[in-house]
Parts: C-alpha cells; structure tokens; sequence
DNA sequence: CGCCGGATTGAAGGTACTCAATCCGTGTGG
DNA sequence: CCACACGGATTGAGTACCTTCAATCCGGCG
C-alpha cells in the first residue's frame, strides 16, 4: 500500500555520496556507488528488499540482536544508542534517508546498540553474508562497501572531537551544521529544516542536558543566528555560526 | 552479553581474533584470524613489511597524507590524534601490539588523523590495495576486515558514551580497565603495567585537563583502589575499581 | 476542559577548569 | 660531583560553566 509522500518524491543528490544501490528502494540516484554497471545493480537489488511500517519509537534492532542485515534508510530516520547497566544512555548518531546503519554489529555478530525510529520510516534491508558474497565478485563495490565503514570511523572521531573539546554551545552549533550540509545533500534547504527529535536526544547525543540544549537554542535566537520554535529551526546567519565553533 | 566491561573503551583482545597475520613481523599467534591456512599466511605475509624505528614523537602518518596502507604495530605503541585548525586536538586513541591503525583514511583516500609513536616501535605495512585483492580471494580474511573495521566502529561507540555521560573519575578509572584488559590480553600482568602516555594525553583522550588527571589519580590512591608512582600503575582492588564505573 | 509530555526559564549548586606555586626526575653543563 | 634547567606531575585556591531542581508554558489529544 503505498502512501503518498513517500516514494513519488524524488529527491535531487550529490552522486558521488557514499550509499549502497537499492534500486527497488527507488534510492538509486542516492546509493549509487561510482562505476557500478546496470548488471551489478540489478545483483544488489536481488539481496536486498524493502521493510515498510516502522513508527515512532519503534525498533529496527537492539542491542544483543543476532546480526543478519545492514539497513538502508529508504525513508524517515533513525536514531542508535547505547545503554548503559545503570540506566544511562547515549545516542551515538541520527542516520538519514540513505544511510546505513548496523555496522557496528559486524565484529561481535551481534548489535551493540538500539536504532530507534524518530519518525515513520522504511528501510533496505541488506544481508550481509550474500554483501559480502557479491562485494567479492565486484571490486567497487568491495571498495564501496570499505568506504562507508571508513567514513563512520571518521564521523565517530568527529563526535570525539566535538564532545571532548567543546564547549555546550560550540557542540549545538558544530550538531546543526552537520544536519545542514546533510539537508543539502538530499536537496532539501540548508538554513530551514524540522528536527526529528527532542532537546531530550540532542543532549544525550552531545553530552549535555535538555536545559543546556534550550538554553543554547534561546541565546543562538537572542544572538539573531537561528530562529527555532520547538523544532522547527531557521539558520539565519550561517557564516556566522560557523565562526563560532571553534573560536 | 553485557558483562562488565561492557562499556570500556576498548574491547579486550583475545589472541585468537581480529588481527590479520602478520608472520614476518612475529605477530601470527596474535593476529592470526581463524581459519587461515598455512598457504594462506603465506600470502598474507607477503603482501606485508616491517617498517622499523620509530622513536617516540615520530609520525607514522599525518593528517592529510595519501592513503596507501593499514599498518598492524608490531611493537612499542602509538597515539591517533585528530587537530582543530584553532589548535585544539583530540587524542582519539590509544594503539598497542597487534592493533591495527589507518583505517580512517579508508574513506577520503588521505589520512584523517596523525598517528604518533609513544615509544620505540615497529609496524607492519600492509597495502590497502593488495588487502582487498587477498581478501576478495579468502571469504574468511574478508569478514576477518570486516570485523577489524566494525570492532572500531564499537570501540569508537564506547568512547562517546565515555565522553558524553562519565564523571572525570570514572571516565580514568574506565580507560585503567580498558588498559588493564588489553595488557592481559598480551600476556601481561593486567594490574601492574607502565603507561606510554603523558597526563597531558590522557586527559586530551579523556576529555578532560591534565590537573583534573592528576587529581584523580591521586584520589584512586588515597582510596586504597590503586598505587601509582608517575608512570608506573599498580591496580589494587580490580573489583572496587570495576563497581566505580558506571556508579 | 484537563491532562500529559516536551520545552522554556530561573536560581542555586557542584564539577571540572584556570591560574599558579611547588615538586620531582632527568639530563646538561660548570 | 654538584648545580641548574627543563618538562612533566602534583597540589591548592578561586572561578566558570554546566547541571540540578523547580516552576511555568505550550500544543496535542482523550
């Protein structure tokens, strides 16, 4: 049953970016690895199929699960965390419309981490025995496949980065300039977005407090650098907030 | 599946995983993944080379660097730093024998951090390019990548939560354990060991400043939980020191 | 309408930082 | 051989930033 909104909306992407094909998930133009030729895709499009349905709050794995799968996310978006014995939690990413995520399952064969829906969403689901299988037989997308696990490692080392050395309103500044150029990407506005999820989740992901979070949000809105009502946020000085991480 | 230790920064080591072979360096018994045959070692080794004499201070690589290879430190250990143009820089690991460094620059093709010798110490180069050939030949050396690969992406994990919701003495006390697990891993006593690094680069890896390092070292000590003499650590009570994390 | 969760704002408090003095071990030069 | 300098480490005092606790606001929904 197809909704609408959903898979009738083509959205114009950088080709270059980093995504598995997934051709039956209509995310070609985003996942399309460089030099792939119609015959692989087709090979990819047969290991992978749609998962419909996700709402909300709803799981796509948790931690301890057996690892079968990496998912694309063919629409909506997720967020991972960690949870710690004594009830501490950590979100360790916000993943979007093509990204993949469960890769942090492949050394233990099980997920380390929840992902967590933030909206109604669909994914790719991709087995990774019969990835594997196929990223033998095609070199680019061995590479492909090397590449997207790189670039999490990169990503990671940024959030060290942001959440060991930066002060709370560098880190909320550093977190929307990130949701910005990853709006643009999909060629979606990069200075007018709908966050996903709750001052709550920012803050668990930054390693700060939701007080902290709104406080940064209402100086940034006095400072004239961001409009924001709840989570509806406009960037009106984007120059300007770039200066200020890292000043 | 989630015992204690659970959240250390790094996993410990067990000496029959997640190491690729590296014979010439005298590393087999520690890297060598499951289910490679003699003939296949062989191949393995020859793809690979010693690289020696590095002295503390020394780059590996840098920033920015072409990306041509992982090196698999065959002795002494390194740190991995990334660095803000403001100058600020974050110590994003810390890699001892065994341990595989560069996968980073797997992404962009250039290196995305600095790597630096703590002490004298030897690695093993090993092409990037000749790795993937070998491993689109031998499924079990594949998925050996794969798990080299994941198993940073969960360590990487484990320093956010770390990072983003640990007291200052308890993020020391996590990363003595992590410490003292991979030293075990090693062969090595788990309660008595030197550390490599400055208080200045714990604390950078820690998030937090040197003094506040100092301090906490000296407070574990008034507690009876370790004796440390500058470099020189001595765990006393693993289990009080285990309970401490995650309070 | 009233409830609920999420968000905002205020005030007080605590943790880690900053600045600074001192100590200590190592290496160097008189 | 000792004096001295140097960098790293320790310790103290005052401060800044973020957290904690609490009250209030707001929008959605039964």
């Amino acid at each position: 049953m197809k909704q609408p909104g959903y898979l009738d909306v083509q959205r114009p992407v950088s080709p270059s970016r980093l995504k598995i094909a997934c051709s039956n998930c209509n995310l070609r133009e985003l996942c399309l690895p460089v030099g792939l030729s119609e015959g692989e895709m087709q090979q990819l499009d047969e290991i992978s199929h749609l998962k419909r349905g996700y709402a909300r709050g709803d799981y796509l794995y948790r931690s301890g699960d057996k690892f079968q799968s990496l998912y694309a996310i063919h629409s909506g978006s997720f967020k991972t965390q960690v949870l710690h014995e004594d009830g501490r939690e950590q979100v360790t990413g916000f993943q979007m419309v093509g990204e993949i995520i469960g890769l942090d399952a492949i050394s233990t064969e099980h997920h380390t981490c929840d992902a967590v829906a933030l909206e109604d969403s669909e994914v790719c689901e991709l087995p990774f025995d019969k990835l594997e299988a196929l990223s033998r037989e095609i070199p680019s997308l061995q590479r492909h496949l090397h590449k997207i696990m790189s670039r999490e490692i990169v990503r990671d080392q940024g959030i060290m980065l942001l959440l060991g050395s930066m002060r709370a309103e560098e880190r909320l500044a550093a977190f929307l300039l990130n949701l910005s150029q990853r709006f643009a990407a999909r060629g979606l506005s990069p200075t007018q977005f709908q966050l996903r999820m709750s001052r709550r989740e920012i803050g668990s992901y930054l390693g700060l407090k939701l007080e902290t979070i709104s406080r940064a949000f209402s100086h940034f809105q006095e400072d004239g650098l961001i409009s924001v009502k709840v989570r509806s946020v406009e960037i009106l000085d984007l120059p300007r907030l770039h200066s200020f991480v890292g000043k």
